[in-house]
DNA sequence: CAAATAGTGTCTTTAAGACACTATTTA
DNA sequence: TAAATAGTGTCTTAAAGACACTATTTG
């Protein structure tokens, strides 16, 4: 009972992301297919280890991001901690969740490493029918669950804009991501009644035929007030 | 370019607990002198590694509750991941943090494992001439921070409270978590009018001098509707 | 002109917050 | 009786949500 052998457990350490972005007005998460056992060939959420000991677990995420989706200068936030012992056979492995959030851009190009990712629609993706590897389902669900709410009484929906967007643009995210219809008239008070949240940026952005759309970007206030709410 | 040894770093997983109770009206978390090196003597949040490569990280959770502050059944949420490299001299040691909330208890009893730990206001551990190890004063004020703001909207505050509990005890959460006075009238109304929060249960309980206050327990609701606003 | 977006007005309902007041049940 | 909690009434203000309406700027 004196000197105790006992050593601390070592582990795994992994992050996965949940990029979401808007597509045709319909929510998308980037999904990959697996190229190596465990779950060879399943759908799953792009990620991997940490490079080194010395490697900052969210500099792990941004390089994920870099190199599964081509993707930089995102909004990025850590989601939570998934960590059941036997998630993965490899050994005990704790995976370490970010939530995304990125414009439309163009596809993943293909000879890249990002070229086996592609774009899915998150209600398919959350289909019974759809499979996805680990527990990555769980972990999908809980991102579009933070960003939904999130929606709500802070600015990331301009996370999903682009530099400059439209007012109806962002009414667009909102009503992609909470899966509602909006009135276009109270969206448009409520939006420009949240100081902070959008300012005027530019011109015009020219339409088809009719009166040209002006043009905002984000604001520098994070927390809305008051906050948009979901119907 | 074709073998390549590489393989992912082990680290250290541990849980590090930020524990909230109400005494005297004000909010106390649980601290801990280290008996250890790194910062031995140091006041530190409750926690400790992973016993083995099987242990569920909740479960390592409820274990330290146990084990340093003598709880069992109490409120506990996951709070983030804290893993920056160089946080502990050890070596690579990510912890993931969870908040618990307890209603008012005995203190922790000489003797026991829980002896060198104590209840200090919330204030006093973050005051700036009260030194914490690690970045536990971080993991504390986020875990402040999270219990404020679901108390707005979920039904957390009954957590503070013990089986059954009078509304002028529920109003004295608020009034603590949050730092503020509220009106007693309108309080009562909206706590009743939050439907599920709270049910009646048994009879009265006596005060010093004057009309018995009615018991209350938790009810079936999490999510309140419409929701407690800070002022 | 039609089309599309910009922007206002107004009504109803809900809730927050301030505060006066009455009712009940004990020592 | 005083003390303490229970419970109601009412006023003001803010905001949500529905919806009609006018204004502007293009092809």
């Amino acid at each position: 009972m004196a000197d105790d052998p006992w050593q601390p457990p070592l582990i795994l350490l992994a992050v996965d992301l949940v990029i979401l972005t808007l597509r045709d007005a319909h929510l998308h998460v980037l999904l990959v297919e697996r190229g190596v056992d465990p779950f060879l060939g399943v759908l799953a959420l792009p990620g991997g280890f940490l490079r080194d000991e010395h490697e900052h677990i969210e500099a792990a995420a941004r390089r994920e991001l870099a190199e599964e989706a081509g993707l930089y200068d995102v909004h990025l936030e850590s989601l939570g901690v998934y960590g059941e012992p036997g998630r993965d056979p490899r050994g005990r492995v704790v995976s370490v969740a970010y939530l995304a959030i990125a414009p439309r851009l163009p596809d993943p190009v293909a000879g890249t490493d990002a070229a086996h990712a592609s774009w899915t629609p998150v209600d398919d993706a959350l289909a019974h029918a759809t499979k996805l590897a680990f527990d990555h389902r769980r972990i999908l669900t809980d991102g579009v669950e933070r960003a939904r709410g999130k929606l709500e009484y802070t600015a990331l929906a301009t996370a999903f804009c682009a530099e400059t967007f439209t007012i109806s643009e962002l009414q667009q995210v909102y009503e992609a991501v909470w899966g509602v219809q909006l009135d276009p008239r109270n969206f448009y008070r409520k939006v420009q009644g949240a100081r902070g949240f959008i300012v005027a940026d530019g011109p015009m952005r020219k339409t088809p035929n009719g009166r040209p759309a002006r043009l905002f970007k984000a604001g520098p206030v994070h927390e809305l007030n008051p906050p948009m709410t979901r119907p």
